[in-house]
DNA sequence: GACAAACGACTACAGATGTAGTCTAATGAG
DNA sequence: CTCATTAGACTACATCTGTAGTCGTTTGTC
């Protein structure tokens, strides 16, 4: 029934639950409820909803511990994570992907370090852009 | 009624006719949906729907011509684009958004130019960010 | 001028999503 | 042991989306 792990998709509230699952590790309702950023107000049965759908699609899996259940991740954050942005760039973009990072180079706070490091990222594309030149 | 221009979100499908018609220029119904990309098999029905839809939600205008509609974008598509990103950004990321930017990097196709491009932007920012810094 | 073709308006309907509420069983407090 | 509390299961319901279909009107064709 579950889709495929690398087709399953997250609803914006449903990447909120996961988000706090992720940093805080595994967790039971009631502390996923109390981890909510402010400004969240959701019922607490709205948190056992999104938990509940969460597990049927497979993103979470739990731990009956007495009666109540110890929720933890089923799929890595950087994985959901990349799904999400390929997904979202094949929908938005036609054609030209390049002005899109830059604006998010724009946007994104950065440190020097990350900075650098993409610079890095971005030579390496560069030589591996000419192999797969000269290879064709 | 219809949101404001700075919160709308498109739908997938609805990307898919704005896509369109940014490419094309004003049409009328039957060209977006002769232009639709090969693999997509929506109804001509459907192609109608959506528009209807994309006037209602004011990111398509229209003029009337005899007895038929000339549909033209309403928003701008890098306005559109820049909003998606952001909100996508905001639902996805917890902290880190250069591991993303690298994936996208590798992942895009980028030309040599664009690379480049994309380096003196990433300089830019790194002058920028020193300058944030030393005010503060 | 009659009629088929095409158009836009309106309607349909199932699945996903946001946002909870009810029901029943387990359980911890006294 | 009894009873209020709490947990998970199941139900609810409005809205949005994908994907069309029907209806009445306009219009181009002969």
């Amino acid at each position: 029934m579950a889709k495929d792990k690398t087709t399953m998709a997250l609803s914006p509230a449903e990447w909120e639950i996961m988000k706090i699952i992720w940093e805080r590790g595994p967790s039971a309702a009631r502390d996923v409820y109390a981890a909510l950023p402010e400004g969240h107000q959701w019922a607490y049965k709205t948190v056992k909803t999104l938990l509940s759908r969460l597990v049927a699609k497979e993103a979470l899996d739990y731990d009956q511990i007495g009666n109540s259940y110890l929720y933890r991740s089923a799929v890595a954050q950087d994985q959901m994570t990349r799904q999400e942005v390929r997904s979202v760039f094949s929908r938005i973009v036609s054609g030209t992907v390049s002005p899109v990072i830059a604006h998010l180079i724009e946007e994104a706070d950065l440190s020097d370090k990350e900075i650098e490091q993409l610079r890095k990222t971005l030579a390496d594309k560069r030589s591996a852009t000419r192999k797969r030149r000269r290879r064709s």
